[in-house]
DNA sequence: CGCCTTTGCATAGACCATCTATATAAACTG
DNA sequence: CAGTTTATATAGATGGTCTATGCAAAGGCG
């Protein structure tokens, strides 16, 4: 039935933390993004295209981030985005958010 | 009703890991296994039923618990699920892959 | 006694973030 | 010129969690 795969690598729930957190260093555009989050996390994390862009447009949305078209390094176009004021608020609260369930599940973890 | 209740308090994904190791200290029925994790973590994960019955059936199907109908310490009729070896197995992978995406998440959200 | 709370199991349906798959296109590579 | 890499984007499937609901029995209380 269900043999390897890992489908489902990223903690659900994470992705928009570790992307306000990658575009906190630079602006970035989103192939950047993926490219950073792999890299850094020495490929245990890989954020799909389909998972990446439906991401960035609700921050889009929500005002956590701005876009905006340029050339990239490699002389194609591509859109970068730069995190918001709130988009660094934001940050703030899911890295708290997230420490404080990381905290929680490790209680449960360490109980004998 | 409840206004500022979080929801996905529980990251997704660890629900089934928290119930391992929580059997894994001593057999236990289901509402015990909620309330144990709520206690523990101090409220800041909440166990729902409609989480919580499917996921020990997809457990009892894998094989990693199996299932006792007896009497609560309340009196009361309860289902009494026991880590099966399968199950131990498992939390053990479980535990590892978690550290694993947890660490690797910790050296994104340490880059600088 | 009748009522309410707690204990305890279970399912249906909604929700939604993520994944798979696909489409498009320009630039570099051999 | 064919193939790879860079880069964005959407449609549709998947699946775990949540909301809401139903049932049922035990115990406490006035």
């Amino acid at each position: 039935m269900n043999e390897t795969k890992g489908k489902n690598e990223l903690l659900p729930g994470t992705l928009e933390m570790l992307i306000l957190k990658t575009l906190s260093i630079q602006p970035m555009h989103g192939y950047g993004i993926a490219q950073h989050i792999r890299t850094i996390s020495r490929s245990v994390l890989t954020v799909e295209e389909g998972s990446l862009y439906p991401a960035l447009q609700r921050m889009l949305v929500k005002g956590w981030v701005s876009a905006e078209w340029k050339v990239s390094a490699n002389n194609r176009r591509a859109r970068f985005y730069t995190l918001t004021p709130a988009g660094r608020k934001q940050l703030g609260v899911e890295e708290s958010r997230f420490s404080q369930v990381f905290g929680a599940i490790m209680r449960v973890m360490k109980t004998t």
